[in-house]
DNA sequence: ATAGCTTCCGAACACTTGTTTTGTCAAGTA
DNA sequence: TACTTGACAAAACAAGTGTTCGGAAGCTAT
């Protein structure tokens, strides 16, 4: 059996509901929206409420106040197929950025992630950060980009890292590699040669695990 | 004035309204905080969530039913930070694309496309491909990544594109060059060779705007 | 036409829900 | 001490709100 077509009304109906949840983030009632479709009895509404919820295009909480919500709408959706992360700044060799533990959180710009880059239930102690230079052109990121990284004051041999380095109060993005009692900080560029220093200089600030490009 | 916290209390409410309104889709009612949260009277909850709508982490609708809405939680978010396109396939050297007008948009896997790679209100037209192999990897575009492409049939010189080579049934991600009356597919591997061909055997699919890429 | 169905109407009802009022109590503060 | 303020408690109040129910109107099929 095909699913059946919603009438005039309710076709009617549904869209004032999910217009008025858009605005204002709550659920009309049943009186708001027999007021503003000039529907003669709050009875009608509720019969074809009823209607719309069997053919699934709304959901109804049994018998409460302001009770019904619009799955395709459902803020469950904010955190299924994407997540967002704090953009913390912009990461240039010689520059230094933004201690990610002293920014304030909430009022740091966000960045959208699609779950298909990172599932938003690993994007715990992840934040952005835009490229400006190009020393990692070798692989495969541009001036401009924007880099996810997750916060981790390790690394293994070979990952790329936001490393700091304390005695030039610097932070640059490059490949971490621990040599024989000294660490070897990599860029990914041919033309730019490679950062040798101590161990007690170096402080790991999160390693790349993912990248953002516009080409617009 | 530095903005006040939340009193552990007002914590507790907060994350309750928010895990409330993710779960149902609706605002909770006073009452149900009160009773979920262990709290004496009603009057205490109304009166921290002054406190809370104060300090802007909720939003009240005065006087009705379940008003309690959260800013960054709102619907309208939506449509706002981000926007989502087709994932139409995967693209390689050699091996077909189905075409874009052919495929049902409705059932196709979606990607999220944050604002600050293609603004969502320019997402119209776009659709992603996965890459397969690396023949572009010195444009930066490496094996697994997702490219973006806003579908267009003409390109100018030097802009990368997907492009359909008629008579072979191939379709191939290839900077495009016209040359004095034939085309000139370029790939961004030092190591591939250029395809030449004829105008008409060229037929453009898209054009990247885009490219998302995870290293985890 | 008649039965059966869907859709609608109007009003009344009962529960849900936000607000208000009156106090209490502890911590500051002059 | 006396006064203010923040936070809480208990109960009562007044709207807001979903539901129900008898009945009417329109429609379809037999």
């Amino acid at each position: 059996m095909p699913r059946r077509e919603m009438s005039d009304r309710q076709e009617k109906m549904y869209q004032y509901i999910v217009s008025f949840i858009k605005e204002r983030g709550i659920s009309p009632s049943i009186r708001d929206i027999q007021r503003d479709l000039d529907i003669s009895s709050t009875s009608v509404v509720s019969y074809n409420l009823e209607v719309l919820e069997k053919l699934g295009k709304i959901v109804r909480n049994d018998k409460i106040s302001r009770g019904i919500s619009i799955p395709d709408l459902s803020p469950a959706l904010l955190s299924q197929n994407f997540g967002r992360v704090p953009l913390l700044g912009t990461i240039t060799a010689g520059s230094p950025l933004p201690d990610p533990e002293e920014v304030n959180l909430d009022q740091a710009e966000q960045v959208t992630v699609p779950a298909n880059i990172v599932p938003p239930n690993r994007l715990n102690g992840v934040y952005a950060l835009r490229v400006r230079g190009q020393s990692m052109i070798d692989a495969l990121i541009d001036d401009g980009d924007y880099v996810l990284l997750r916060f981790q004051e390790t690394a293994e041999n070979g990952q790329m890292v936001a490393a700091r380095l304390i005695d030039e109060n610097a932070v640059t993005l490059k490949k971490f590699y621990r040599e024989n009692g000294r660490i070897r900080l990599q860029p990914a560029n041919a033309t730019m040669q490679p950062i040798y220093t101590s161990p007690e200089n170096v402080q790991i600030q999160g390693r790349v695990i993912g990248v953002l490009r516009s080409l617009l």
